[in-house]
DNA sequence: CCTACCGATCGGTAGG
DNA sequence: CCTACCGATCGGTAGG
């Protein structure tokens, strides 16, 4: 007996997917109704607004991120294992959820203004602490004495391709993909 | 006696700009004009459509990175001196062009047809001969055995942080960016 | 370069 | 969940 999705989780995926096809604006809640086999005016009984979705798209990879971010935190083991840890953990993102990923990195800035700030907030919050991690491991001697901000921007987007590029199923497995982009960003930051 | 710019050239990069901070679907033809003191109708004096400004964009900037190409190839040195290059070209296109390379990255999709198809062709073209150096180098035992399409990706996106975050004057010199990505990437890519 | 305006489509609501 | 419809805005044209 499998779990019955809602029909305002079924609306929020393909949402996700036509955002990240189509961008936010060039989708109408007409393309959505159509996605789902329902009227547009019918939406509204499941959700609220157009932006609310986004919304949802948009916090809830924020905090994913950020519950990885807490975990690593609190992990045992060298920093360099951290930072490990921190790029498989986006590339796991990437690769379980890669149309809801894609629509939060590409979308976000069509949130309007409380939700903007409070979203743009989180991000930073989640990049100070990487970029710490980065720093300690620099400190430590381990990590090669460049800027942490020039690591920290070329780590995060270089993993960004994988939500553009991986679709289940093709000729790299998820195992592979994981453990050569981390042995090549490594490289990049070990001594 | 400077050169005067023309409005058509203007209007160009009046819409990179708008393109770049609020995305193509969302700039409308009336945000367009306010930016460059005109009402919506007399834009099209001098541009024909909406979409032919994204296109002049798309286009220019995909021979920008063509033409770049066609020098590496021709150039003398090793292959790794060509990988050297064409990450350069990439950062020097970003910094010298910011919010034209920008729209070009991020707003590509909303071309319709037979222009779409065109764009994507060159893309496909540029991707294949930058592997091809990528195989060379692994082929030479200079580079390490790592999957060329992860290597290309990785080093494609990992470069495009700097459109995003990128601004002239900002605490980082362009020299000091060149040369710091272009040693976290080569290290990564060298045996 | 403008005023005036076109039909189409937008996000969303009323009412059942 | 639908039909019917709202005012606002869209890209673009006519005509001067």
């Amino acid at each position: 007996m499998p779990e019955e999705k809602s029909k305002k989780q079924i609306i929020y995926e393909a949402a996700a997917r036509l955002f990240r096809d189509k961008g936010y604006s060039a989708t109408s809640m007409r393309d959505l109704a159509r996605a789902v086999n329902l009227k547009a005016s019918s939406l509204y009984n499941h959700i609220k607004s157009k932006e609310e979705i986004l919304q949802g798209i948009c916090f809830e990879n924020a905090h994913r991120f950020l519950s990885g971010m807490k975990e690593v935190e609190a992990m045992q083991g060298t920093t360099s294992d951290k930072v490990r840890a921190l790029i498989q953990l986006h590339i796991s993102i990437a690769t379980e959820d890669v149309t809801s990923v894609t629509a939060f990195n590409d979308e976000w800035r069509h949130l309007s203004d409380p939700m903007l700030t409070d979203f743009l907030q989180l991000r930073k919050d989640y990049e100070r602490r990487f970029k710490m991690i980065i720093e300690q491991g620099i400190a430590e001697g381990d990590f090669r004495t460049l800027d942490s901000s020039i690591i920290l921007y070329t780590v995060l987007s270089s993993v960004r391709w994988v939500y553009d590029w991986y679709k289940p199923g093709k000729s790299i497995d998820q195992g592979k993909l994981e453990s050569e982009i981390s042995a090549f960003l490594m490289k990049g930051i070990l001594k």
